[in-house]
RNA sequence: GCCAGCAUAGCUCAGUUGGCCAGAGCAGCUGAUUUGUAAUCAGCGGGUCGGGGGUUCGAAUCCCUCUGCUGGCUCCA
């Protein structure tokens, strides 16, 4: 007999070798029926699987991502016997669950899928997945397992098994599809009810451009149809909040095909909204002391050798532009720091003026390859909330929570919470991708690390995502369909202050070294605004509407008071438009729903005399009407509040 | 850059297997209407079917190529 511990602590005897399953339906059918995977002592395990000895264990179904993962890993697997049924001799690479579905790489020679095949294919999977086969789980030797793939020439599953040790090698089958596989895997196909192969896409060989293209197969699945149609229902609204579409219907930015991919073209709308978050931002770096600074576009080719960037990413970058007699080479400025190095430069400075924070809207650009370029989110052109803090080592770790804090006041003003924090350090293992020396940036991994366990923030290590010439702290949040960008950006250097030979006179009256920390709490205001229109589905908060409000006058004879209203209310900082149109007023009430204006206000003959206004909350109906001084006021609280 | 796909009027889309002057709704313009809380009515204009090349008696439709876009991969100072 063993003991299983429950998760709410009770301990219950079972005869050794009781699987998961047999756990579950000792408590109920039901339960039984909804158990995906079975967590014993931490490991996630196939509820078939016999336990041998005393356990913890804890029923996963549909509701736990745990369940939700043997669920789709399941369904890859069902998705490979599909394959291998309609075209036999396909090769597979790796097939794993992901946050939103599964898929399975595959070498399918010189055949070419379209989305026709992907019905096909899924027609198959349903088929399959009637057949309730089980998942069988078998422990095999390297050996044995070597000789079926080398019996099947895959050669991708070939190279997966060679970096297995022998003794820990399963194999998963269903049906007649086996495949190698670590587990665990639910009880058997029938529980996939509803099937969605979403999209098809090319990817490297274990993710490596210089291997081989296979074939990618993204898909979905459910255990009710009823939850695929939520979840196709649920993509179609967040279609809706895409930033490139919304910023095409608002008239916030463009593209032209004649300015080139990538550029993005702020139209007055936009470029309102902008600047307003770049005051608000101004204003907060104000208040902490950092002076603004204007540099130019473009910069000497040796100012970036010296940077060290010219070295790093010169091939990738927009080549240099030359003078026309001089031969002289200037690159666009893909990064504000050299500028900003040569300010700090320009005189000497000592210790007591330390930290000097140097700040620009500076715009860079960056070559990123054409496959790479996405609405806002990612673009060859864009304008950074740059600063520069050049600052005394002792000083490092009180900039950086100070720096921490300008960020999240940012992030918390916008209403975001749901982003993820990330310290990015380097990979020990590739010191050629990195400038410095191992001690400086041990010195600066330790500084983030430290700064932000003391600001109580969780972040994940990241190793390799450094940036080459130090240790960053990046903030990450997600666009309207669960793609994650980064945002905010908080970096931390010793190295460029060596390759400028910056320095400062210190109270011993000798030079020192300064340490640098680059930040950008939006990151760049493109990618920040792309983020903003998801998330508020393009209905700015107040005080970052373009237009906060339009007048509608019932008909001509009160377009003068509206006018006048509207006279008023730029003398209170209020701004909008008065929609004189010759249209209905349902009419011009629609439009500027449509355009999302916070509000709209409705004058007419009652209003003339009362000397007032009717308003109307955007997606909220009429709200009575107010006079001109009480609508002032009420605009006031509602521009506080927010998102 | 790589894989797969898409590109018809300002926007959203129709255009059977290549075959009459390429269509609709919205937007635009003109006129009528003077409006009280999410689309007033009528008339009119608008497209070298993304660019270039080819196949064909004939191409929006088939092929090649370039550009842009979409979804991934790689990359992201």
């Amino acid at each position: 007999m063993i003991n299983i511990t429950f998760p709410d602590g009770t301990i219950k005897s079972y005869e050794s070798g009781t699987t998961g399953m047999q756990v579950a339906q000792s408590i109920s059918e039901g339960l039984a029926r909804n158990v995906l995977s079975v967590g014993v002592n931490g490991v996630v395990w196939d509820p078939g699987r016999p336990i041998e000895e005393d356990a913890r264990i804890v029923l996963y179904t549909w509701n736990d991502d745990q369940g939700k993962s043997a669920f789709w890993h399941s369904s890859a697997h069902l998705l490979a016997e599909a394959l291998e049924t309609l075209y036999p001799g396909v090769k597979f690479g790796i097939g794993p669950p992901v946050d939103q579905g599964f898929y399975y790489d595959v070498d399918l020679g010189d055949r070419q899928l379209g989305p026709e095949d992907l019905d096909k294919i899924e027609k198959k999977m349903t088929e399959l997945a009637r057949q309730k086969n089980t998942f069988e789980r078998r422990a095999v030797s390297k050996s044995e397992a070597i000789e079926h793939f080398t019996k099947k020439g895959d050669e991708y599953k070939l190279e997966l098994i060679d970096e297995l040790e022998d003794g820990e090698i399963t194999f998963y089958t269903q049906g007649e599809f086996t495949d190698l596989c670590r587990g665990p895997h639910i009880p058997h196909t029938g529980i996939i009810k509803a099937i969605k192969l979403t999209n098809l896409a090319g990817a490297y060989w274990r993710g490596d451009e210089n291997r081989k293209m296979l074939t990618r197969i993204y898909g979905i699945t459910f255990p009710k149809q009823k939850e695929l149609k939520q979840y196709l229902a649920m993509v179609e609204e967040a279609k809706k909040r895409d930033h490139r579409k919304l910023g095409a219907e608002l008239e916030l930015f463009m593209f032209s095909e004649k300015v080139g991919a990538g550029l993005p073209i702020w139209l007055p709308k936009g470029q309102a909204v902008r600047e307003r978050l770049q005051k608000f931002l101004k204003d907060e770096q104000e208040k902490r002391g950092y002076k603004m600074v204007v540099t130019p576009h473009i910069g000497k080719k040796e100012l970036y050798v010296t940077s060290g960037h010219y070295a790093k990413y010169g091939q990738d970058s927009f080549q240099p532009i030359q003078t026309p007699r001089e031969n002289e080479e200037f690159l666009l400025k893909p990064m504000n720091c050299p500028h900003h190095c040569e300010i700090y430069k320009h005189r000497p400075h000592s210790y007591r003026e330390l930290p000097v924070r140097i700040a620009e809207f500076g715009t860079v650009y960056r070559y990123e390859q054409s496959g790479e370029l996405h609405g806002l989110s990612r673009v060859r052109g864009f304008t950074q909330d740059d600063a520069h803090i050049f600052c005394m080592p002792e000083q490092l770790k009180g900039e950086f929570l100070d720096v921490l804090d300008l960020t999240k006041t940012v992030l918390d003003k916008m209403g975001f919470e749901d982003f993820t924090a990330q310290i990015s350090l380097r990979d020990p293992d590739t010191p050629e991708k990195y400038l410095g020396t191992s001690e400086t940036w041990d010195k600066a991994e330790q500084a983030i690390i430290e700064a932000v366990e003391e600001s109580g923030l969780r972040a994940t290590k990241e190793i390799g995502e450094a940036a080459f010439y130090g240790p960053k702290l990046d903030f990450m949040i997600k666009d309207a369909i669960g793609r994650s960008w980064q945002l905010g950006t908080i970096q931390v250097d010793y190295t460029l202050p060596e390759r400028f030979e910056l320095e400062y006179i210190g109270a011993d009256n000798k030079p020192h070294q300064p340490v640098m920390i680059h930040r950008a709490p939006f990151g760049s205001m493109e990618r920040f605004m792309s983020i903003l229109i998801e998330h508020t589905a393009g209905k700015f908060p107040l005080w970052l509407a373009p237009d906060q409000y339009v007048i509608v006058p019932v008909s001509e004879p009160f377009n003068d008071y509206a006018y006048q209203v509207k006279t008023r209310l730029a003398q209170a900082d209020i701004t909008g438009e008065v929609d004189d149109r010759n249209e209905t007023i349902g009419r011009r009430i629609r439009d500027a729903e449509v355009q999302k204006i916070p509000l709209i206000l409705i004058v007419g003959e009652d209003e003339e005399k009362a000397g007032s206004v009717s308003v109307r909350i955007q997606g909220d109906g009429d709200k009575g009407t107010m006079s001109i001084d009480e609508f002032i006021a009420f605009f006031e609280v509602e521009k506080e509040r927010g998102v």
